[in-house]
DNA sequence: AAATCGGGGCA
DNA sequence: TGCCCAGATTT
């Protein structure tokens, strides 16, 4: 998808230089791409952050950990964990000597932990490979277990100087809209168009301030919703505000075909405070999960009932819909009481009599906590 | 309730 | 190679 918008205007007052409208374009297109990197940069000395503590005498250590503690969540939660981190592990050699449990005790709260395993891990790679000297060279950073293509750019570029591009979350976003780039970036072919741009687009000089003002610009002003394009520095070619529609781009990940509607039916079956569950099999949904017993429909669930003549007649409960991300699923639970609970049901470790008052330590699927929740389960006289 | 984020691990 | 996942936060 290419959409034109206006030329910028020094260039459209000129008399044209060539009368093929596609090479005008074209020409048109080498000037706002090369004019693309110094607007960046421009606005960068005019709005951009550089007062972050791992702006502050930028090693590659310190922005390797910054990058990916950003990598989860926003600067101003990231700020304090930061200082204590570095508090703590002022260098690689310190980290890579510290127990894996410290490591991952100061990055409690912050989340994704399998990263700071993997920080640890590299912190150790660096100490017993690289004698204890944060490698310089691309290819061996991105070696390091949880670095890849764009972080390993980011910490070469950022600390020092040399030439990579960068494609993180918020880079992506502001190339997307300035391309309205079709596709979801999750899909390799895009990734590689979005990789492409950034090599036409990162310019040769002032990388380090150029990769810093793509993040910046991707994290306050073209934001994932209402983004602020009438402060953007390239709001004058930007082809997802052509179009009108900024925050239609990236494309969102396609939605998994979301399967009509099953049905089930759920039976409550229940002896004083003690309700039936099963447990369901290892794979599947709710895999392992205690849940209630499950059927198609009512008649296949009065049918199985036949076997318990003490059984009372089923009563339908108020259903609901849960939803899963590839299906619904419509449940319709079935209350039944029963007398005495029958000693063929009592038999197979795969069932349980629930205590309501002295609940068993089980994994419930989220719909069974919903329906053991329900006041038609609770013990009325008491 | 859904989307998100960059890399790892798996088919 | 491409697909799915983590895990807490934001919208």
């Amino acid at each position: 998808m290419t959409v034109h918008k206006e030329p910028i205007p020094s260039f459209a007052l000129t008399a044209p230089l060539c009368s093929d409208p596609a090479i005008l374009f074209y020409i048109v297109d080498i000037v706002n791409t090369a004019s693309f990197a110094q607007r960046v940069l421009t606005w960068y000395e005019q709005h951009g952050r550089k007062t972050l503590p791992w702006q502050q005498q930028k090693t590659p250590y310190r922005v390797w950990v910054s990058e990916i503690m950003l990598q989860q969540t926003q600067v101003a939660t990231v700020i304090p964990y930061y200082e204590r981190f570095m508090a703590r592990f002022s260098d690689v050699v310190s980290l890579a000597n510290a127990e894996p449990d410290e490591v991952l005790h100061l990055w409690t709260g912050l989340g994704y932990y399998a990263r700071a395993r993997n920080l640890h891990k590299a912190a150790r790679v660096i100490r017993d490979h690289y004698q204890g000297q944060f490698p310089e060279q691309f290819e061996e950073v991105l070696g390091l277990p949880g670095i890849g293509r764009s972080t390993a750019g980011a910490v070469l570029s950022l600390s020092l100087g040399q030439h990579h591009g960068i494609l993180d979350g918020n880079v992506k976003r502001v190339l997307a809209r300035w391309q309205a780039q079709d596709g979801w970036p999750g899909k390799k072919d895009v990734e590689n168009a979005l990789w492409q741009l950034v090599e036409q687009l990162t310019p040769p000089r002032g990388v380090t301030q150029y990769n810093q003002a793509m993040m910046d610009l991707g994290a306050t002003i073209c934001t994932r919703s209402k983004p602020q394009c009438e402060l953007c520095p390239v709001q004058n070619d930007c082809q997802a505000l052509a179009l009108g529609t900024p925050t239609a781009f990236p494309h969102s990940k396609p939605k998994k075909t979301v399967q009509p509607a099953k049905q089930a039916s759920l039976l409550l079956l229940k002896q004083g405070r003690q309700i039936l569950l099963v447990q369901r099999p290892p794979q599947g949904i709710w895999g392992g999960l205690y849940c209630f017993p499950e059927f198609h429909d009512e008649h296949e669930l009065r049918h199985w009932l036949k076997r318990y003549p003490d059984a009372s007649e089923p009563t339908p409960l108020p259903g609901f819909r849960h939803t899963f991300s590839h299906f619904h699923l419509d449940i319709t639970p079935w209350l039944v009481e029963l007398g005495q609970i029958p000693d063929e049901i009592m038999a197979g470790s795969e069932r349980l009599w629930y205590n309501l008052e002295q609940p068993a330590s089980v994994g419930l699927a989220a719909a069974t906590k919903k329906l053991l929740a329900y006041p038609q389960l609770q013990e009325r006289n008491h």
